[in-house]
DNA sequence: CGACACATGTAACACGTTACATGATTTG
DNA sequence: CAAATCATGTAACGTGTTACATGTGTCG
């Protein structure tokens, strides 16, 4: 529930209403994550409902309705800023995905895959490293944070996809093993990720 | 729908049955990414609702239910493996909007949250390092990428957060610029995010 | 007046995820 | 026989997301 969360944390600061918290969300996240209106509303019933917030005034004068988060949400806000985020099993991000599903097959569709993810990857850097370029010293901090995580992934995916073409290549170079549907057991290297 | 992606691309490789599809799968992630059988019947009740697959005899005599892909299927999984996954607006991953939250906080608290986020990253880092040292060279193709990439975000995330930590000491050094809960204007560099 | 911005909300859907139920087959 | 494994499935929930409806106030 990171969107919910970070209501919290907004509130946490001081109450507001509805489309304040939208509005909030999206110039410390420097309009990069767009937040959909309708979503803060029924993430803001889902947190009254489990009593993370209360409804100040119902209805305010100017139709405003205020929210105030609880003490119940003050405590779950707090165990998520000290709990690491990392547990847990990683995320299924869409394109590592892709690469594994391309990996068995023919190498010549695998390099076209990667090559068109980097040639984006590169891009997307570039357009990350434009801006950061024209962003002020005194910018939101948040945002600062943000738009170096953007840099530091994108910097990251160029760098992995030319590895993993490296590899596809190396593969390609010697005749490929034959692993095609095989068995499929999981292999034993399951079980050191067990113990991380 | 990455997952129901994943299976099309196993299926596209030869008809199988749902518990056989969880296990190429997991065998596939290396177990990194375990997959519930449960969501695989959904999902490829989904895929079928969509006609992107087949089943082929409605229960096999051992009880097994093969389902193949259809043109359509292969062709939107073409698609997939085309198109390249970074469009968009990039993912919301909750260790940067905690980051993103926590920058508008006390100072203390986010070096702490940031330290406490970095001795996990290092954590697991060195966790994924000691699997790939161990993997034999001749692994499937998909769990090496797979594995790569965890390292590779992991490296990134360490190096991320210790960005982080610097600017929040720099401004810590300086006191803030009042920034409390301003108008919410979203800054200009807005615009420059939306021509990318 | 008409258009626009402000402000709230709901209905509906997609996807991931889990818990549970069922039956067949194998094996100690 | 009892337990485990194989195999299929469903009901339910949480979250994200969108499209739509509604009403108020402001301003050219």
């Amino acid at each position: 529930m990171s969107v919910g969360m970070s209501l919290l944390a907004i509130l946490d600061e001081a109450p507001t209403y509805g489309l304040r918290l939208k509005n909030e969300f999206e110039a410390r996240t420097g309009g990069v994550w767009p937040l959909n209106v309708g979503q803060v509303y029924t993430t803001l019933g889902r947190l009254q409902r489990d009593g993370l917030l209360n409804v100040r005034n119902e209805e305010d004068a100017e139709g405003q309705k205020f929210y105030e988060i609880t003490n119940k949400g003050r405590g779950l806000l707090g165990d998520w800023f000290e709990e690491p985020s990392g547990g847990g099993t990683p995320s299924r991000e869409e394109l590592v995905l892709k690469l594994v599903m391309v990996a068995s097959r023919a190498s010549v569709e695998g390099v076209r895959v990667i090559q068109a993810e980097r040639r984006q990857a590169v891009e997307l850097l570039q357009g990350y490293t434009r801006i950061k370029r024209d962003v002020p010293t005194d910018a939101d901090l948040g945002w600062l944070f943000l738009l170096d995580s953007l840099i530091f992934q994108a910097e990251a995916r160029v760098r992995w996809l030319d590895a993993c073409e490296a590899r596809l290549q190396a593969t390609h170079t010697r005749p490929p093993a034959d692993t095609a549907m095989s068995a499929a057991e999981v292999p034993d290297t399951k079980n050191a990720w067990m113990s991380l």
